[in-house]
DNA sequence: ATCTAATAAATTGTCGACAATCTACCACAG
DNA sequence: CTGTGGTAGATTGTCGACAATTTATTAGAT
């Protein structure tokens, strides 16, 4: 609740909401009851309703006239859906970075990149898994594009209400750092075209193996049954 | 206020606010006063406090705190940004219309087509733009995917803001109908790549065509001052 | 006349209370 | 025992009022 004086009591709250959404604190199908988070944050019930306003429109959330909001359930589907936009949003970052990218802000990535090789070797997906994140936001921060990283970011938070996330985690730190050099290469040729196509393809890569691994857990559970 | 049973009063007020604001009742940088709101809408100042909120979750106004919200302004880098996502969306809106396309919703997009070259030909356009409308809203159908849909519109509704409409409407019936037929084509043959890359070119051109237009008139004001 | 300071008006931010609606529970008939 | 109806409790929806902040106005000094 720090940020209260230079966004408003509301928009504190909304990000203390979504905290405890992208944590997972609050599941899927949840109900937020307006009391209770009044009383957790020490306010009334006005700005934990434009809050979830908010979030509503941020697709974190569902409303149900006179019965109140919902941590949104996101199902496979869906999920998959999330992927391929993201695949093609990723394919713009990676035109935009590779042309307007400074050579320092290559160098970075370079450096990343190394930091990530080095969790790979080691096997260390907790080192891992920060370094990626710094990876991405590195790129969205050379395309220049606000409205570019606003909307792929909350595509990033949307993914998060996909609760089985063992399944987009595990797995092939080895290959999705191999898809990264590929990108990295051809940013530093500075071709858009070849960078974006990298992008595009190491968003889908994912995709792919999440659909692997739902298509294995089905086939555990079928077996169990 | 007819949708207030199903949805609430704040999302009622929140689509008449959006819809003063498409409609550009509501300029690019205006203030909206809360009691004057209200009043218009006969309700208290809650419901318009929520549906701002929700509305600056969209991107179409823009909060300062303690001062009030804004209609967002939106300049000619931002108006490019957002076309450059709009063509990469609209490219996975061709793949995924191609791949789920119904022969039903195929043949009606050739319905729509014929139309919109009756008023190429007769150079209509009050009857052009609608029917451009349905061909693209009837291509977003197609997807199947309610996320991309609805993230595709709300791209649309934030070009609105771009005010000099003038610049983007005008010109090409022409050129873009004959677009319009090669995107056809290539959803025709059931071919996803190809019709993904028409569909981006559509909006590159469009984008272009916005460009030059930009450039003309800045050149325009230039010998005037 | 112009700039600054103080004050008044207007506007936003927040709250508590009441009305409308939904949910859970219990009595009762079949 | 099961299903139905009704009542009590809990929760959301809306409102009007007060506090905090900003904006406009006015008076005064340079």
């Amino acid at each position: 609740m720090s940020d209260f004086l230079t966004t408003g009591l509301s928009t504190a709250v909304q990000k203390k909401i979504e905290e405890l959404v992208l944590q997972g604190k609050l599941q899927g199908g949840d109900k937020l009851n307006e009391v209770e988070l009044a009383e957790m944050f020490g306010t009334s019930r006005g700005p934990i309703r434009e809050a979830c306003k908010g979030l509503v429109q941020a697709g974190l959330l569902t409303a149900v006239p006179n019965r109140g909001v919902f941590v949104r359930k996101m199902d496979v589907r869906e999920a998959l859906e999330v992927y391929d936009i993201r695949a093609f949003l990723d394919q713009l970052i990676g035109q935009l970075a590779a042309t307007h990218g400074t050579a320092q802000q290559i160098r970075e990535l370079w450096d990343i990149h190394a930091r990530l090789d080095k969790a790979v070797r080691a096997d260390d997906f907790e080192a891992y898994y920060p370094e990626n994140l710094s990876f991405h936001e590195k790129l969205l921060a050379m395309t220049g594009s606000e409205r570019l990283t606003q909307m792929y970011l909350a595509l990033v938070k949307e993914l998060h209400l996909f609760r089985r996330k063992g399944l987009i985690q595990q797995g092939s730190m080895d290959v999705s750092n191999a898809e990264h050099a590929l990108i990295l290469e051809a940013i530093s040729q500075r071709d858009p075209v070849k960078t974006g196509l990298a992008m595009r393809n190491h968003v889908m890569t994912a995709k792919q193996r999440l659909v692997t691994a739902i298509e294995l857990q089905s086939v555990g559970e079928g077996l169990q049954s």
